[in-house]
RNA sequence: GGAGAAAUGGCAGAGUGGUCGAAUGCGGCGGUCUUGAAAACCGUUGAGGGUAACACCUCCGGGGGUUCGAAUCCCUCUUUCUCCGCCA
């Protein structure tokens, strides 16, 4: 969330900069509304902190009379604590009613936009910065993903919708192990990169999903399991930036980078047809995810160390691929600015996302409470940024579609070490 | 699953009803000494709210209770450790 501090002192420019989310007259409404709660609740804090000091008092006083034995005074001082204590009960309650409805509405206004964000209302008004690779010309009869899949028996999508239902595809014999290829690879590079391997729970409890901004609003996103009120991760980012909640970091250890694999669960129902189609989307995919935690001054740089990371990988794998600059209408809530990455499917003749890397600058901290102490010996905010490297199964049906031939497909000579075989036939 | 013990500041660790936000040690920071460093010595060192600045308030795993007053007593939850059982 926002900083009340910030919203305080830069309150047009947090309604200027929530203009380009299009939430029209909502962003002043919500920011007017924190703004008044915030001094409400600075009221009843003050009522209380009165009536405490006050009963503080009374009970020193009362301490000290029993110490000197005069126990007929300090018994009059006691009925005059009965007040104040039903009283600061009282003020006590409405104190938590306030600060809960203002973490309610903090909780509902998104993160500001950087200001290069493009304007925009959906994906259409994204701008594309940057495009990589020839889209190259398949032979007559090139197949989509999921014919390949099954003519080469990679990909059995019917078999996990008897075993679990759709979506939840079965990766069998060279489709596993190109599975299994792609996950250590883009992990390695990751790590080569100075990434910090993670490996972490797929199970995260209500406080990690308020942490990274799943809860309150995304709650029907994710599988909950209700008996023990755990959530499914819908990312790897969820339990990795979780590991560094309530978390002070000191200076010299930013920034901090790690990376992890995680199979990512998403319970979202989405549309029907030719879009969800085989791999394009899925509510259980493998995911390689990186993060980075800097100082405030270096979340930019970071930014462009990420996106340059990725681009390095997909210039390895040499997939044709473009760069999206998410406009302020597309952007996630706790992002400030968002760059997608896009391969080019050629079967299927349209472009899907593989990466998504974003700087939330402080907002997800705050949420956190990840900060560290600055040179003057001030706590600070971290910065948070995270990115995908890669979402597997968009890769892989990149991999399939983009180099077929006639009969097979070769594998990417970066990823053959990995596989132990350079052709599916 | 059964029985027991524990959770305190960056870390270790004292504190069992009042002046304790909390001894002490380590670490961190500043200084003396030194050509510089180490050692030694001296000082300093938690977070949040609030204020123009003070004052003041809150926080000793989380929540609730007893009491004029709780780190300290009671209830409850969570986590950790030990023993037993079960098991990949």
């Amino acid at each position: 969330m926002l900083q009340l501090q910030f919203i305080r002192e830069n309150k047009d420019r947090v309604i200027r900069g929530l203009e380009k989310r299009n939430l029209g007259k909502e962003a002043e409404e919500l920011v007017n509304e924190a703004l008044r709660l915030d001094e409400e609740r600075r009221g009843a804090q003050a009522a209380l902190d009165n009536t405490l000091a006050e009963s503080n008092k009374l009970s020193k006083e009362i301490g000290s009379l029993f110490k000197s034995g005069e126990h007929q005074k300090a018994n009059v001082l006691k009925e005059k604590t009965a007040a104040l204590k039903t009283e600061s009960k009282e003020l006590n309650e409405k104190l938590n009613e306030t600060v809960a409805a203002l973490n309610e509405v903090l909780y509902r206004i998104p993160n500001i936009p950087h200001e290069s964000v493009p304007p925009g209302t959906s994906d259409e008004d994204n701008i594309e910065v940057f495009r990589l690779g020839d889209i190259p010309q398949l032979e007559e009869g090139a197949l989509p993903h999921w014919e390949l899949a099954k003519k080469y028996d990679l990909i059995d999508f019917d078999l996990g919708s008897k075993i679990t239902g759709a979506g939840f595809p079965v990766y069998k014999g060279k489709g596993a192990r190109l599975q299994r290829a792609l996950i250590s690879y883009f992990l390695d590079k990751n790590r080569e990169a100075g990434y910090f391997e993670y490996f972490l729970p797929y199970f995260v409890n209500e406080a990690s999903g308020y942490g990274t901004g799943q809860l309150p609003d995304k709650e029907g996103q994710m599988y909950h399991i209700e008996k023990d009120d755990l959530y499914v991760i819908p990312t790897g980012e969820v339990p990795m930036i979780n590991c560094y909640r309530d978390t002070i970091v000191q200076e010299d250890e930013l920034p901090v980078k790690a990376t992890t694999h995680t199979p990512c669960f998403r319970r979202e129902a989405g549309s029907y047809g030719a879009h969800v189609r085989g791999l394009n989307r899925l509510h259980q995919f493998e995911k390689v995810e990186i993060i980075q935690i800097t100082r405030p001054e270096d979340s930019y740089k970071a930014l462009d160390e990420m996106v340059e990371h990725v681009k390095g990988i997909l210039k390895e794998l040499q997939l044709p691929y473009r760069i999206l600059q998410l406009c302020g209408g597309d952007l996630g809530f706790t992002a400030a600015i968002t760059f997608d990455f896009e391969v080019f499917s050629t079967a299927q003749d349209r472009w899907l996302e593989i990466s998504s890397v974003s700087n939330c600058e402080d907002y997800q901290s705050n949420r956190l409470k990840l900060r560290f102490k600055n040179k003057e010996g001030k706590m600070t905010l971290c910065h948070a940024l995270n990115g995908s490297s890669l979402a597997i199964p968009r890769v892989l049906a990149g991999i399939l579609e983009n180099y077929q031939d006639k009969d097979g497909i070769r594998i990417p000579d970066v990823l053959v070490p990995y596989t132990g075989f350079d052709r599916i036939s």
